[in-house]
DNA sequence: TTTTTAGCAGACCGTTTAGTCTGTTTCAAG
DNA sequence: CTTGAAACAGACTAAACGGTCTGCTAAAAA
C-alpha cells in the first residue's frame, strides 16, 4: 500500500468543519477548504468525489461524535447515581460543566447550519442527523420515563416532549449565544433547565451546582 | 412621478423570503429569486443595489413583523389579565394557538438562516436581528421580573435566562420540527414551556388548555 | 528491480454567479 | 407637447465556482 492519506483527509475535515460551523455549507468554497488545509485540488477530490460527499462526510463524523458524548455523558450520570431522575439531572450538569468548552470550539451546531443551508436534502445527509436527534430523544424520554414512574412530576406533562426540550435548549442555546456573541448563554440555559427538571421532579437543588462556574456568574443581570 | 415600483419590491422580497427559509441565504441566487417573482435582472437591481442589499432589506422586514408579532400578542395577553405571571403564561398560550399556522408558512427562523449562513457578518444585517432579540428579552424580562414580585417562583431561577429561555425554545423548535419535518413540534414546546412556567408561579394549568388543539393532539406518543 | 497503485500537485475547463449596460416604457411636472 | 426621471427589460461580462485531467511521487507487492 502506499502513502497513508487518512491524516490529509482529516486535516480537510477540520478545516471544512471549522469554516463551514462559521460560514455555512455553501457559503464555503472548496477553494477555501483547501487553502486552509494547506492541500490542493488533486488531494481535496481524491478524498471527497464531490463538495456534498464532503458534506455528508462531515455530518457523519459530527454525528458520531454527538451521539458518543450522549452516551458517555449518559453513562458517566448512571455511575454517579441510583435515581433516575437524578440521572438525567446529572446529565445536564455534566454538559453544563462542559459548555464552555464546548462553545469555545464549536461556535455553532453543524446540523443546523447543514438543514438551513443544503439545497441537496435528498443525499442522505439530513438522514444521518434525523438519527442523532433519535438518539438524544429516545435515551432521554427513556430516562424520563423511569423517572416519572418512580416519582410521579408535580405537573401534567407530555416526557417526549420533555425529552425534546433538552436538544431544543441546546439548539436554541446555541443560537443566541451566537446571536449575542456572548459564549455563556450555553451554560446559563443548561443551567435554567436543570433547575426546571429539579422543580419538577421535586430534586433538591444541590447547594454545590457547579462552584467552579459560579464565580464566573458575575455578570450585568439586573437581579432588582 | 412613474410608475409605482413598490409591488415589484414586495413580490422580490416575498420570493426571496420564501426561498432563503427554504435553502439560506448563499445558497439562493439571485437568479432564481428573479424567476420565482417574475421580475427582471433590471427590476431586481433597480430595487436592491447588491445582493446584499437585498438580504438587509429581508431581515429589517423580518424583524419588524416580529417584534410586532411580540407586542400584539403581550397587549392581548394583558388585557385578558391582570397578574404579570399569567399574562406571560397567556402570551405562551397565544403563540400556542398561532403555532401551526406560524410554522406552515413559515418552515424556518430568518434569523437562523442568517446568522448561520452569512460570510458578511459586518453589514448590520446582525444587529437588526440583535435588536429584536433583545426586544423579546428585554419584554419578557419586565414581565417575569414584575410576576416573581407579587409571587415569587417555587425555585430560584435567574429571570433574564427564562425569559431567554422562551427565545431558545422558539428557535429550538423551528429546528426539531425542521429536522424531523413534523410542525406539530413548535405547538408541542410551547406548550411544555407554558406547562414549566405554571409550575415555576404556580399557577393552575387551567383545564380548558386551548381545547381546539387538544383534539388533535392524538399522537405516537407512548404515555406509558 | 520492476511494476503497480494510492496519494497528491496544479493547470485547465465549462458553468454559474453577481453585477453592468444599453436601451424602452410609463407618467407626472413644466 | 416636451422633458425628465423612475421603473423596468434583457443581453452581456468578469470573476468565482465545482469539477476534470495529466502527470509526478512514494512505497509496497511481485
Amino acid at each position: 500500500m502506499p502513502k497513508d492519506g487518512a491524516p490529509t483527509r482529516t486535516r480537510i475535515l477540520d478545516s471544512a468543519e471549522r469554516l463551514m460551523l462559521q460560514r455555512g455549507f455553501a457559503a464555503t468554497s472548496v477553494d477555501e477548504v483547501i487553502a486552509d488545509s494547506r492541500s490542493s485540488k488533486g488531494a481535496f477530490f481524491h478524498h471527497f468525489p464531490t463538495k456534498n460527499d464532503l458534506g455528508r462526510a462531515l455530518v457523519a463524523r459530527y454525528a458520531a461524535a454527538d451521539v458518543e458524548h450522549l452516551e458517555t455523558f449518559m453513562t458517566a450520570a448512571e455511575a454517579e447515581i441510583a435515581d433516575p431522575a437524578g440521572q438525567v439531572i446529572a446529565f445536564i450538569r455534566l454538559f453544563e460543566e462542559a459548555a464552555d468548552e464546548i462553545v469555545a470550539e464549536q461556535p455553532s451546531c453543524l446540523y443546523v447550519s447543514f438543514i438551513y443551508d443544503r439545497q441537496l436534502t435528498e443525499d442522505g445527509t439530513t438522514e444521518m442527523i434525523v438519527d442523532a436527534i433519535v438518539a438524544w430523544r429516545d435515551l432521554l424520554r427513556a430516562k424520563l420515563q423511569a423517572a416519572a414512574d418512580l416519582h410521579p412530576p408535580s405537573s401534567d406533562i407530555d416526557l417526549q416532549d420533555l425529552a425534546d426540550h433538552v436538544f431544543v435548549t441546546f439548539e436554541g442555546a446555541f443560537i443566541l449565544a451566537r446571536s449575542l456573541q456572548d459564549p455563556s448563554h450555553m451554560r446559563r440555559q443548561l443551567a435554567l433547565l436543570r433547575g426546571l427538571l429539579e422543580l419538577l421532579f421535586d430534586v433538591p437543588s444541590k447547594a454545590t451546582t457547579s462552584p467552579r462556574t459560579l464565580t464566573r456568574r458575575s455578570r450585568d443581570r439586573p437581579r432588582q
